[in-house]
DNA sequence: CATGATACATACTATAGGGTAAGTACTTGT
DNA sequence: ACAAGTACTTACCCTATAGTATGTATCATG
């Protein structure tokens, strides 16, 4: 029955988020700074790692991986890899993870709306 | 001028974010745990304070009141308060919060269909 | 035999975000 | 006089996330 303590953390909440709120199941999965960033130019193609490294300058190599790995652990990018050497590794989003373009979109949609003041 | 340094952290590459990422520029605002929760109570109408308090029993009225202050700054939703007392205030979206409701649309679309083992 | 390229891994540190607990101001109700 | 309700504020702690720096395996090439 798992029940919920009353001293409640994040993690003890997870449940009530899903049940009552799919948002946050969504920014569980692509929230944080950088899993959007990547999944943007993921959005285009397939990439090998070194290739995602050139297109985010910013980002170091620990984040990348570090989020790649649990993009790929939650099902929205799938990681192939020849073996070959040097490594040949190639990332690009799975079903699910293309399933989340429109998402990516509305947002895109509406930070440019609020760049060209059309809320004002 | 305001160059860009090397040595990259968070806040020097906002820039950067906001040029080449409209996505990051969404999470800003949105980003963390409780605030997509908030907005998503606020879609519904207008709330009183203790109204949200008592919707969302897992928040404290210290991570409320701080993502409202945040919400309110950036302009995603407008307080109202009568010289009452007990005082009475109000949080509703306003047009760039309204804004938003296709973004928390297509979130939630994507959680369902990952529920319902769409992706499969 | 050292260097470079690729795709990582790992140890450590710093910061931001979230959580706990308690306090404040003002007035109505008992 | 005291508690209760509303909408906060403040001080302190703890953990999750991000950043820095360095190391690893493999083979081709000079």
């Amino acid at each position: 029955m798992t029940a919920i303590k009353e001293s409640s953390t994040i993690q003890e909440n997870k449940q009530y988020a899903l049940e009552k709120c799919p948002v946050t199941f969504v920014m569980e999965k692509i929230g944080g700074y950088w899993k959007p960033i990547i999944l943007w130019h993921l959005s285009s193609g397939m990439k090998r790692y070194s290739e995602l490294k050139r297109e985010i300058p910013a980002i170091t190599e620990k984040m990348l991986i570090q989020h790649l790995k649990q993009l790929e652990a939650d099902g929205l990018v799938i990681r192939e890899a020849k073996p070959v050497v040097p490594p040949f590794v190639t990332y690009r989003l799975s079903n699910a993870g293309e399933g989340l373009l429109p998402v990516i979109q509305a947002m895109a949609d509406w930070a440019f709306k609020v760049k060209d003041g059309e809320f004002l």
